[in-house]
DNA sequence: GGTATCATGATATATTGTAACTTCACTTAG
DNA sequence: CTAAGTGAAGTTACAATATATCATGATACC
């Protein structure tokens, strides 16, 4: 069970990074604890989100999913458990692209910071909680309650910098 | 010619704020500098977004200078004047609304913060300029050249909090 | 005035997102 | 065991957002 140790900027405290198995089996374990089921079809997006690489729409995942599954698969069936998986944390929405990321580390919430590659499409996702805490300061400063921040910079990652 | 001043959180600077024909005029200038035409149609479209009072999509935009205009403008036409607007810095788009804002200080380039009011829909603009130079940072660090930061807020504005 | 260039119009179509209602599978009370 | 109830997924339709292409009109510049 592929278990690796990630150590955010501030070091403020460390996550379980999930991959393969172990992730699909950290957010089986979330959503039964919310006490929704764990589908066949929920199991087949999640799968098709998190073998993605990068923020995929939901036509994207509609159509990996019929192909895993042999059989026409309707956007609309994987918007709806999309919108699940992302109220119960298993998964974010990237505003700036329309599309969804798995979430890594299911268990714990954060506000969320994405670097989105424009040429490459990749998306990476840090945790800097001084920078997310000062944002909802800065919203509070001006009367503003927050509830979710989205806090995306569109530029090019290093790979492409360097091609 | 009404102008106010605003001075921002960190104090770094003090912009013009512009409001009515002022910023109209603004606008024009700015676009000019940039070697652009301002049209009748942009400067509708400019007045529509101006005045709409919160994030506007471009079909919003589309009917609102419909009637103006008293003829059936398309929607194409404005995403292309939208577009020329968000590069000469005229106006902003909100990416987690699919909606644009007009920039009430087009003169100086900013990395800007939206607070987006879920409820009423309302949209309000602060600089902090601390906040978005970390965000650039971290970015930085994570060997991202950033382009582009979208930081927006989703939440309640004091309006809606105490209703 | 003629022509090159840019702005807009018209039309079509792609992409993203919702809504309403139906069907299916499973559970549980009777 | 059967019928009613419930939640998941399917189906269809459509709304909203966005882009592409080619035609036409306006403007600027010679």
């Amino acid at each position: 069970m592929p278990i690796s140790w990630h150590k955010n900027v501030m070091s403020q405290h460390d996550h379980k990074i999930h991959e393969g198995d172990s992730l699909t089996k950290a957010a089986r374990e979330r959503l039964t604890e919310e006490g929704e089921q764990w589908t066949e079809m929920r199991a087949a997006v999640f799968d098709a989100l998190a073998s993605f690489g990068k923020p995929a729409s939901a036509y994207d995942i509609a159509e990996s999913v019929s192909i895993t599954r042999g059989r026409r698969v309707a956007a609309n069936s994987v918007y709806r458990i999309l919108d699940l998986f992302v109220n119960a944390n298993l998964a974010r929405r990237v505003e700036s692209a329309n599309a969804y990321v798995a979430n890594q580390h299911p268990g714990c919430l954060h506000d969320c910071i994405f670097l989105i590659c424009d040429t490459c499409g990749q998306a990476v996702h840090i945790d800097d909680d001084r920078l997310t805490s000062g944002v909802r300061q800065a919203a509070k400063g001006a009367g503003f309650s927050a509830q979710r921040p989205v806090i995306e910079v569109r530029g090019t990652c290093g790979e492409c910098t360097s091609d």
